[in-house]
DNA sequence: CAAATATAAGACAAATTTGTCTTTAATTAA
DNA sequence: TTAATTAAAGACAAATTTGTCTTATATTTG
């Protein structure tokens, strides 16, 4: 569904979100280590969103990575753009490269329910959802 | 979400499945120009689902690929699992090894609509629901 | 300022996926 | 039986994804 990279920096801004509302920069090494993540590629990730804004870094000791914005205001879905690009919420279930209404693929419109479903929790889920559900798997 | 090689292979199968219900068998450069797929790559794959009992093929003149179960009983789950395999059945959204209702990922109730969205295309479509979306396509 | 610490950047490497090409084997039809 | 035709098999190659390592750059703290 998503790539590597993008699972592994889902769950390294989850992290870093949830450690962030502790009033705490993050580094690396515990970002990954709580996120269980490869530290090199991890690193290449978060600098990536980084530079799209999606997160902030400080270097030095006592540096780390933040971020800045509500959590509440940072989509799934937009991760998602930023680390696989838009093609997952708009592709054709068979990879055809015209497939819409007018000419649809063999599986079009029952693949349409399935994006739509991916679309819905990508747009109704954010670091503050995920972050809440991280807490209650811990109390559970 | 589906490989390259298992959206090539179900546009390979849906085709040969239209084709076979003239009762012809259908060679693998027709199969490859009706499907706008590569041609060597589309073979190893039709190769396998051979192998694996899904399709059927003879070699020599008037040879080809056919199919000789019930189209109706090819489901599209099965195809997906004899190219790709299971996981993307099975699979956490964020990648992690355990993943289930007594240990969830942060986003492991809202995946799993998704998940079960496409299994239930997976489910209900079939190389007959299939090929009759082909037929309708032309007709519109 | 100096030393320590931490991210940034980019070269490099491994693994996987995607794709091609050549040779072989089987089948058919003349 | 022979020639033509078609899939089978597997080596090979390209592209992409995943992952590592080294060096540079910035920041903090003493």
């Amino acid at each position: 569904m998503f790539s590597k990279a993008c699972e592994y920096g889902i769950r390294a801004l989850t992290i870093i979100a949830k450690e962030g509302e502790k009033g705490q920069k993050v580094g690396i090494k515990d970002v990954c280590k709580l996120a269980d993540t490869p530290e090199s590629f991890t690193a290449k990730i978060l600098q990536d969103l980084v530079r799209k804004g999606i997160l902030n870094s400080q270097k030095g000791p006592s540096g780390g990575f933040y971020i800045t914005k509500d959590l509440s205001e940072v989509a799934l879905y937009d991760i998602v753009v930023a680390i696989d690009g838009p093609e997952v919420f708009r592709k054709c279930g068979l990879g055809l490269a015209e497939c819409n209404a007018a000419k649809p693929c063999a599986l079009h419109t029952k693949f349409e329910v399935v994006r739509n479903e991916l679309n819905a929790m990508c747009q109704t889920s954010t670091l503050e959802t995920l972050v809440e559900q991280l807490v209650l798997d811990i109390h559970n």
